[in-house]
DNA sequence: GTCTATATTTTGATAGAC
DNA sequence: GTCTATCAAAATATAGAC
């Protein structure tokens, strides 16, 4: 891996980890373990990389979800896959998380690959939604659009109530709750 | 109001705003009006002050979902008007922001007040869900623990949707499914 | 109890050698 | 491209005058 795939990557582990003021210059030199002022040279400060590692973040979040949503099985099959997938709760959503970043939230160019992530999850689960709903393996009385936004809201509302009480369980109770909604 | 209240005051408000790392005793003394020292007269630490302030905001937390809890009306009216109180969905909320800060939830100390206010209205949530069920306002097959973890948990996804997309919509949108979820 | 002065460490960044 | 040296400012905390 190049010195710069090694910044990106340490800063991706620290917002995921400790949150972006905690992303120091310094703490991504000892993870990364690039010289100090090597991070200078390739971004134009700790915002820009922490920008790019945002992207990268998102990116990685997509792929992942694109991965379970297109298992073999019917489209509702396919959904309480995504669903019922094993996350680290008490880690947190590694997207999630950042929009409670006040400091990243106030900058646009930080908060847009936020934005664009869940836009698309909502889309992607929207249209298996519709599927599903022409198989009938789903009502048809229920709005796609509100369901698609519903899911993602309990497994980003687990993470919050999995944190607070310090156990997983309030997150998987959630996500059951989450997939016999859909039944 | 004394100086510490306004050290106490000062806190909640930084952290709410812009989260544990940013409120640093400069920033807590500018806001609070005191004098650069004071804050160690009153407190052993930034972390001692944070617990405190933590412990206050989750008090506030309560006695106003108390309030709401406690308008006049039915069961259902009473949970329906604590969801639709009108919230500022991107400040977010003053307790579940504090959960996705990581340096807050490492701290047992600073964690605990978290858990204990979504216990606590969690258990409230219920005891009205099973009144409004002995009078059939809810249907009486729904678990009444898991709906109140549900409706918690709502809430919490919606804050993040909104911070995520920089408008209250999607925050709005789930409350509403939510309360529609109900009847 | 409150203030000013001060100390130490970290942060975020730059300069310049190699 | 990478490294070390260095810097100004901020974060966190203490000392001691008043």
């Amino acid at each position: 891996m190049t010195t710069r795939d090694r910044l990106v990557e340490s800063a991706q582990e620290l917002l995921w980890e400790r949150g972006y003021v905690s992303m120091s210059p310094k703490a991504v030199q000892e993870r990364s373990g690039a010289g100090q002022g090597s991070m200078y040279h390739h971004f134009k400060g700790k915002a820009d990389l922490a920008a790019v590692a945002i992207e990268r973040s998102a990116a990685a979040f997509r792929e992942s979800a694109q991965k379970w949503l297109d298992q073999p099985g019917t489209p509702l099959e396919r959904i309480q896959g995504y669903l019922l997938r094993s996350r680290d709760a008490l880690k947190g959503c590694q997207i999630g998380k950042l929009t409670q970043d006040p400091q990243i939230v106030l900058d646009a160019q930080l908060r847009q690959p936020l934005e664009d992530t869940f836009k698309w999850l909502q889309l992607r689960l929207k249209g298996l939604i519709k599927e599903a709903q022409a198989m009938k393996e789903i009502a048809t009385q229920l709005d796609a659009d509100e369901l698609a936004a519903m899911l993602v809201l309990v497994i980003q509302g687990g993470y919050v109530l999995a944190s607070a009480s310090g156990s997983a369980k309030p997150f998987n109770q959630a996500i059951r709750g989450a997939v016999s909604l859909l039944r």
